[in-house]
Order: C-alpha cells, then structure tokens, then sequence
DNA sequence: TCCAAAACTATAATCGCTATGGATTCAGAT
DNA sequence: ATCTGAATCCATAGCGATTATAGTTTTGGA
C-alpha cells in the first residue's frame, strides 16, 4: 500500500506549504524580490529541507513534476476516438487544459499570469512540457506507423509541446492554438 | 569612424581572449570543470571586467550576440531569387551556416560539438537563435502579405528558428533538416 | 595639455545551491 | 513493546556566478 504513510503524508504537506509559500510570495514580491531563505522560512523548514523537496530548483518551487501532463497527453493520443486524428485529439487535449481554457479558479488564473509573465517561471514551464518529448513522439509514432526516432515525428512533438509557451501570452490563447494547429496540419505551403 | 580606434581594437582583443580562453578552458575540462575565475585568470582580466564584456553570464562567453545570425535570415528571406518560397530560402540559409555543413575547420567542428552536448550551452545557443524570431516573422510577414502579429507567421519563425537544437545532435543534421522543412511545408496531414 | 568618458581593478556582498555530519522520526520486523 | 535501518530534517559551512561600489588607469578629442 504504497500512499497511506504518515510519513507520505508530511512529505505531501511540507511540498504543498512549500509552493503555497512560495507563489504567495511571488506574487506580492515578485519572483525576484523573493529569496529561497524567505520561502524557506515562511513555510517554517530549512533551507537543506527546501532543496531536498525541490531538487529542481526555485522555479520548480510552484510547479509539480510534470507527470500528469506526460499522462494526459498520452492517453488523449492513443485513446482517441476512432477516426479521430492525432492532431485533432491533441488540438482538444491542449485546448481542455492548461492556460488555454477560461474557467479556471481566480487563484488559478493569477498563478497563470505569474507564470506568464517570468521569464524564469514561463522557460521552466516550457522545460517541463518538452520532458514530454519522449513520451510523447512514442505515441504518436505508434497511432502512424512511423519510428519514434523519425525526425519527423520528434519535430511534430516538440513542436506541439512548444504551443504553451507561443500560445500562452497572446490575448486569445485559445485562438493562437487554434491557428498553430491549422499549420501543423496543413502546412506554411510553398508560397 | 565607428571602428578605427585603438581603444575599440583593445575591446575587441579583451572579448577575443576571452572567448579563446573560455573555449579552450570548457575544451579540456568540461564546461562545468571551469570556474568564470580561471577564464578570467587564463585571459589576463579581473572577474569584474570579464562581466562588463559579457554581460549575459558564463554561457555567452564563446558565443557573439548573435546579430550575425539575424541578418543572415530576413536578407535570405527578403533577398532571395524571385519565384523561390521563403521557407525554401529559409531552409537554403540554414543548410548553408551554422551546424549543417560539413566543410568547418576542427575548430568550429570541435566547438560545435562542445556546444551540442553542454546542456548550459545548447540551450544559450537556442536562446541567440530566437532572439531574432521578431525580425524574422516581420520579413516573413511583409513578404507573404500577412501581419507580423499573424500567430501563424510568429509560429512559423519560432519553428524555424528551433530547427538548429532540434536537428544539430541528430548523426546526419542536414537530412533532419530537411525533413522538419518539409513538415512545415506540407503539414503533418490529416492522418 | 587637459578633461571627460570608457575600461579596468580589487573588494565585498548577495544569492542559489551543495556537502557534511549529526539529530529526530517513522515503518516494519522481531 | 522494542529494535533497527531508512528517511527526514536541521545547522553550518562552503562554492561559484553575478552584481555593486568605489577608486585607478587609459584613451579620444577639444
């Protein structure tokens, strides 16, 4: 029974107090105005501590590992409705999560605009997309056919894993990820 | 006169030093293996003057601010032979430069390889590349009749612009290249 | 020749992060 | 209930990159 440790349990809640603190203080501060030694005391353990809950650094202090996002991808590839293609499972995937819907909790919301407009937060979010890469391009290679080494394929994932970061800050994300998709499918063309 | 001083020549002999003392030093122990100190030591500078010339940190040491590149591309896009598509001038330019031909001296073959398996340095190199994504989308807009705030032309430059980190580790560059242009003309398709 | 800008310097400080070594707490076996 | 090993936590010290300060030297031009 792997979850059910008080251990576990402090763990979680040291982590969670540690990216409560920290966005609450970014926030106020701005990401930085704020040092770890703050973050670390306002959510009252050490500085060693910190790190050893976030060995990623200060940036991955707000963000969780990114293995959801790896899952949902994934599965909205290889679950997909029959007739359905990968791109248009993708495109509605994308579309349902992440920064590109509106009914997001105010909180949410606010953490979304942080993120957007940090330059360290928004480059880490992105890292933490592109860790999908792999994943990702092994799925789509196994609906089409192709090699998961096919350049083609790597291309079209990480292309795809990029539209956060290029869709995220533009007035309309939804409709930018929209018209990303539409080239993806059909191509720039020879014009 | 912008370029006839000796106090210019002297700028420009400190930064080269730096760049060949860097490049050496990262060469023979690792990038990681070398303190910003022993650079500076190794060309006959304080610390503090080692970050006057190079104010974008350790990274941008064996790299030039990348102005270079960006001229490159919107003159190959806007100079190109009439009747060509910018994407295949776009892909002309780049098979031409940066790391995918293969008639470099060892030298810039042996930084090339330095730079693609440095994590710190791959992705510095990505950053150089797009900076110039907003020159490129202006040319590619003006000369496709488009608006350079068209999400579509702003994507299609940041793509091409990935295409070095993208393709520069794969064991045969120009073919990768080759296909990830082919992708973004055609489109992946609806399959 | 003289002056102001530019380049350089040493020094000290900040900040992110890691290493060490020891104390505490927990899970599971006896 | 107790023992034991692992996990967690802590204080401390330290390293390396980067910035700030303040003073010195060099250079270009009036």
């Amino acid at each position: 029974m792997p979850t059910t440790g008080r251990r576990e349990r402090k763990k979680a809640q040291t982590r969670r107090a540690l990216s409560e603190a920290a966005l609450r203080l970014f926030s106020e501060h701005g990401y930085d105005g704020v040092t770890v030694a703050q973050i670390a005391d306002e959510a009252d353990v050490s500085i060693a501590t910190l790190f050893a809950h976030v060995p990623d650094g200060k940036e991955a202090l707000i963000f969780d590992d990114g293995a959801e996002r790896r899952v949902w991808l994934v599965a909205a590839v290889r679950d997909r409705p029959s007739g359905q293609s990968v791109l248009e499972a993708l495109r509605r995937c994308m579309a349902a999560r992440g920064p590109f819907t509106d009914d997001l909790s105010p909180e949410l919301r606010h953490k979304r605009d942080l993120i957007v407009r940090t330059p360290a937060l928004r480059e880490y979010s992105r890292k933490l997309w592109i860790a999908g890469e792999g994943a990702l391009a092994e799925a789509i290679a196994s609906e089409s056919g192709r090699d998961p080494s096919d350049m083609t394929v790597r291309a079209l994932a990480r292309y795809v894993l990029e539209i956060p970061e290029l869709a995220g800050a533009e007035p309309d994300p939804l409709a930018a990820l929209n018209a990303i998709f539409d080239l993806l499918e059909a191509g720039w063309g020879g014009g």
